[in-house]
DNA sequence: CGCAGCACCTTTTTT
DNA sequence: AGGTGCTGCG
């Protein structure tokens, strides 16, 4: 019946969706069941076989990512430039529209975004000037407290302070930093969207404009919008945009930041006759790992309901591992990597997933040890490292002096003897005239307030900000990055530190060069001058496309930040209760734990034929040691799925499975995993691992003063402790 | 003013 | 354990 070559190849469900007629869809997407491919397919087939304008299509993910994913998929479909296409963020799209309509928003044309960490800055300096206490306002409630009203669609005039005394105070923090952010030109992330959505909202020219132009809407991830996402949708799509909307209830695992399931109800009920189409057929994983899934996953309540299934049947059962420690965990898992590797498979084919990145430094000590290539995913990103904000806020302030965060980043890095009591005076001179720092800093007369060093500090500093200004005009990017490096001090002041830290500061100095060399002005932000732009892109986007390296390594992340990723082998370690569930969501009841157990089946589904589960009996934690039980999600697969991997000596140690009260035979042995030994050469150590039986039993001994050993019990004279 | 040493706190993360 | 913010001293 279709001929079209974007249909071959799909089932019928993806069929379905992706050749729809015209209306409203809801698609519900199992983990691997080809989401991303309807997406693409659905949007390339309205262009190649609808005849519809690219123009005339808005399509929103939540990462850089996935959005240049979607656009290079489409544009191969299409064989060609998806031009006119609006591909992008929900932030991304935001500031689009807000480039584009800057005065109708009431934002200056080159307003800045602010990042997370200058957002709790600013609002930790609004609460100071508002005289209270920040011990009784923690600026980072604070921060969550505005984020979680902008996200709600609120402003300060809309919220209802309550009973709590503390209610009005934040309100009045709400309000007062906001002017702060307006009168500097700035705008956090969560002000992009409610802003952008105001602007719509309060311009019904625009939004007509918007509503006409934009006839298909498609959305990914829609499990993790939150209400102004939502919101902004609809109001987008208004009578005659038709929403195609993908998500999965069962990865839902963002709710923490504002992230509302409800939407996809919300959805059925606010836009008429919104079908759902189910795909449930899994092309990723095998039929054990995703039955184990399935059955951890109906664990939960409140499901929309959808079952996985997938034609390879059988596969491998999912491993369980019990390790003594947190080092016999990694020692394990390496083991495994090795093995994996010595089979012909590629390193960057396998992933080490965890609960939080504290637990990433053991598996990273142990690769290192054993000389196996890994990446890491997380933790600080380039555009957040300190050496790079304090490079930026430089070149934040030369391209908008009035942003005060910038300009007291930039005054402090490098010191110059102006300190918190200058600036105090500084901020004072500012609020009293109704100006920015910077307005203050380079009048001269005001300047005289200040006496001695700060006097001399700050006439400097402003002397460098003007000769770089100056300069401006005749430097391409990243000249004015270099210039910047140079005459302010940073690079110097990098070049000082300890040489370790000099070398990988210094070196991300020179990639941030490199990133300005590489720049292009994207279409859409032409007007803006490259500086801004340039700005704008650092602030929307963390900056680790730039570190994608193409080695072969292994690949360690979390599990949140696995979601949307498949790999062959995949660990996930740290199973253990107080962990994974971690101790928060335990405390804080079924709801949380739902969640958790969602993240589980997040990590679980990742894996296509191996997957290999680890927990350890004691664990370094937090400077102290953690005995945690395993985690209630071991318990919640099915047992024919799960085999435990254990050592092949007789040992003492509860199966996970079942009671674990269960009586166990007394273990004879005198051989305990995690024993205390005396050798009379090698002196005491602790026992880590044990193989084989009777005389051919060996054990693996970590002593304090001569590291590992491997002993044959028969012949060594060990003590046992 | 700036630095060194000390107390405190600890999920997950994108934009 | 490790990073961050605060206090007290030079």
């Amino acid at each position: 019946m279709h001929s079209s070559p974007l249909l071959a190849d799909l089932n019928a469900a993806q069929l379905e969706a992706v050749a729809a007629p015209p209306g409203h869809y809801l698609i519900l997407a199992g983990a691997g069941s080809g989401k991303t491919r309807v997406l693409t397919h659905r949007l390339a087939w309205l262009v190649a076989e609808q005849g519809l304008w690219p123009h005339s299509i808005l399509a929103v993910t939540f990462t850089n990512k996935a959005a240049a994913q979607m656009r290079s998929r489409v544009e191969s479909l299409l064989e060609q430039p998806s031009q006119g296409l609006w591909i992008g963020t929900f932030h991304g799209l935001a500031n689009r529209l807000l480039r584009l309509h800057h005065d109708e928003a009431g934002l200056p044309r080159e307003f800045q975004v602010l990042d997370a960490d200058d957002q709790q800055r600013l609002v930790r300096r609004t609460i100071r000037e508002a005289n209270l206490d920040d011990k009784r306002f923690e600026p980072r409630f604070g921060t969550w407290l505005i984020n979680a009203w902008k996200d709600d669609g609120l402003r300060p005039d809309q919220i209802d302070a309550g009973r709590d005394p503390h209610g009005q105070h934040w309100i009045d923090i709400y309000r007062a930093y906001q002017q702060a952010c307006q009168r500097g030109g700035l705008v956090d992330f969560g002000e992009l969207l409610l802003r952008s959505y105001e602007l719509l909202a309060e311009h019904p020219a625009l939004l007509a404009h918007y509503q006409r132009r934009f006839a298909h809407l498609l959305v990914d991830e829609f499990q993790d919008t939150n209400k102004i996402q939502y919101q902004w949708l609809k109001r987008l799509a208004g009578d005659s945009g038709q929403l195609f909307a993908v998500g999965d209830d069962d990865q839902s695992i963002y709710s923490w930041r504002g992230a509302q399931v409800a939407n996809m109800q919300h959805f059925r009920e606010d836009f008429a006759e919104v079908k759902i189409i189910r795909l449930e057929q899994n092309y990723r994983s095998t039929e054990i790992i995703l039955q184990a899934a399935n059955h951890l996953i109906a664990h939960n309540g409140d499901r929309l309901g959808k079952d996985l299934w997938t034609e390879h049947k059988g596969g491998e059962p999912i491993q369980l591992y019990a390790a003594y420690n947190e080092n016999d965990e990694a020692r394990y898992v390496i083991g495994r990597i090795e093995q994996w590797r010595s089979h012909g498979e590629r390193l960057d084919q396998s992933a080490i997933l965890y609960r939080s990145n504290a637990l990433s430094r053991v598996l990273e000590q142990a690769l290192v040890e054993a000389k196996i290539p890994y990446r890491i995913y997380g933790g600080l990103r380039f555009f957040e490292r300190a050496e790079i904000k304090d490079t930026l806020a430089w070149l934040r302030l030369l391209n908008n002096p009035d942003d005060d965060p910038a300009f007291e980043r930039a005054l402090a890095q490098p010191p110059r003897g102006v300190g918190e009591k200058s600036l105090e005076k500084l901020r004072a001179m500012a609020r009293e005239r109704g100006v920015s720092l910077m307005r203050v800093a380079a009048d001269p007369a005001l300047r005289a307030n200040l006496t001695g060093k700060p006097r001399s500090g700050l006439t400097e500093f402003v002397a460098i900000i003007d000769e770089l200004r100056e300069g401006v005009s005749e430097r391409v990017l990243a000249e004015q990055v270099e210039a910047v490096l140079e005459h302010s001090g940073l690079r110097a002041a990098v070049a000082a530190l300890e040489p370790r830290e000099a070398e990988a500061r210094g070196e991300n100095l020179n990639e941030l060069i490199a990133m300005a060399n590489s720049y292009r002005v994207p279409e859409e932000d032409e007007a803006m001058g490259e500086l801004a732009a340039f700005l704008t892109q650092a602030s929307l986007d963390a900056g680790d496309s730039q570190a994608a390296k193409h080695a072969d390594a292994v690949q360690l992340m979390t599990l949140h930040s696995a979601k949307g990723l498949e790999f062959p082998l995949v660990f996930i370690v740290g199973m253990e209760e107080g962990l994974f569930p971690n101790q928060r969501a335990m405390e804080e009841g079924p709801q949380q734990l739902e969640e958790e157990r969602r993240l589980a089946y997040v990590g679980m589904t990742r894996a296509e034929k191996q997957l290999v589960l680890s927990y350890a009996e004691s664990r370094r934690w937090r400077g102290g040691a953690a005995y945690n039980a395993p985690s209630r999600f071991i318990r919640e697969l099915p047992g024919r799925c799960v085999s435990e991997v254990r050592p092949k000596v007789q040992l003492t140690r509860p199966s996970a499975f079942g009671a674990a009260s269960s009586s166990k035979p007394l273990n004879t042995s005198p051989v305990k995993l995690g024993g205390n030994v005396r050798h009379p050469r090698f002196g005491e150590g602790v026992i880590v691992q044990a193989y084989g039986q009777g005389d051919h039993a060996r054990v693996q001994v970590n002593f304090d003063d001569h590291g590992m050993k491997e002993l044959v019990l028969a012949f060594s004279k060990l003590e046992f402790l």
